[in-house]
DNA sequence: CACGAGACCTGTTCGC
DNA sequence: TGCGAACAGGTCTCGT
């Protein structure tokens, strides 16, 4: 489930709770379970054990695709990549069916890093900076102005998409926003960065910035089993809507494979380059 | 620098 | 009903 607007939802819900849960803010870790080893990147599972241990959270935020909690010896980082799912409850038992790492805190919650297909990834790091430093801008910063957007874009010689997706150009962007975004700023998933001019690319960060932002208002979208939280899923207007109307024109929604993503597009509103 | 393919994984859905 | 193929929100690595 997890791009920019659900790994913010997510994040949110760790501070503000989910149901009956209160969040963990303020909370101390009492211990943690590892379930499925390779889930925890760094430090070995072992040792990652044995220092999360009687740690106090003192914030909790998110940084690209990372859910980020920094806690009072280190920082937490927690990358949901296809399946991942962080849950809050009270019981005593692993939460749900995939558990693979949980922490239980000082007040009887437990927290569970859910994650079916295992790609999901937690390290605990004395520097995050160690890993996010090679991350691009976050899109919904206003500190990314339009002029040093495009002046990043138009020398590369890459397709949009493949751009947007390459989470060292932009932050935050995957295969879903990628798609509503091209399609908000009428441009075609295959048009070269090179070839935009300024104010196409002026459009596409303020396109960017629309559904993410609008992502983030429907706390995300829930697509599969995976993740229910949000509703964003029945407001796409290309993303997995092939053959369908495009709602802006009538067009049929067409799908195309590139960089093994499916890529969804109106041809009438995003005309080939 | 850019691209494509394969790996890592499990679960659901689709076509025959 | 059964069964294999295709597909799924991500990212890393390797070969060209």
């Amino acid at each position: 489930m997890p791009e920019l607007p659900e790994v913010e939802s997510v994040a949110r819900s760790l501070v503000s709770g989910q149901g009956v849960t209160p969040g963990i803010a303020g909370r101390s870790i009492t211990k943690a379970v590892v379930s499925w080893a390779r889930t925890i990147a760094e430090p070995s599972a072992q040792i990652f054990r044995r220092r999360i241990r009687g740690q106090q959270v003192v914030a909790v935020g998110r940084r690209a695709k990372f859910v980020r909690i920094d806690l009072s010896g280190g920082t937490l980082l927690i990358h949901l990549r296809m399946s991942g799912d962080l849950i809050l409850g009270f019981s005593n038992k692993a939460l749900g069916t995939h558990s693979r790492v949980r922490f239980y805190f000082d007040d009887g919650q437990q927290l569970s890093f859910n994650d079916p297909r295992k790609f999901g990834r937690i390290w605990l790091l004395a520097d995050p900076e160690k890993l996010l430093s090679k991350l691009g801008p976050e899109p919904l910063d206003t500190s990314l102005s339009s002029l040093h957007f495009y002046e990043q874009l138009h020398p590369r010689r890459r397709q949009l998409k493949a751009l947007l997706l390459d989470q060292s150009f932009i932050a935050g962007i995957g295969n879903i926003y990628a798609d509503e975004a091209l399609h908000a700023a009428k441009l075609h998933p295959l048009t070269l960065a090179s070839l935009i001019s300024r104010s196409q690319s002026n459009a596409l960060l303020a396109s960017i910035r629309e559904v993410l932002k609008e992502g983030i208002r429907r706390n995300g979208a829930s697509i599969d089993w995976v993740y229910q939280g949000g509703d964003f899923q029945n407001h796409f207007r290309v993303y997995q809507r092939t053959g369908e109307a495009c709602p802006r024109c009538g067009t049929p929604v067409e799908r195309i494979v590139l960089g093994q993503r499916g890529t969804h597009f109106c041809p009438n509103c995003q005309p080939a380059p």
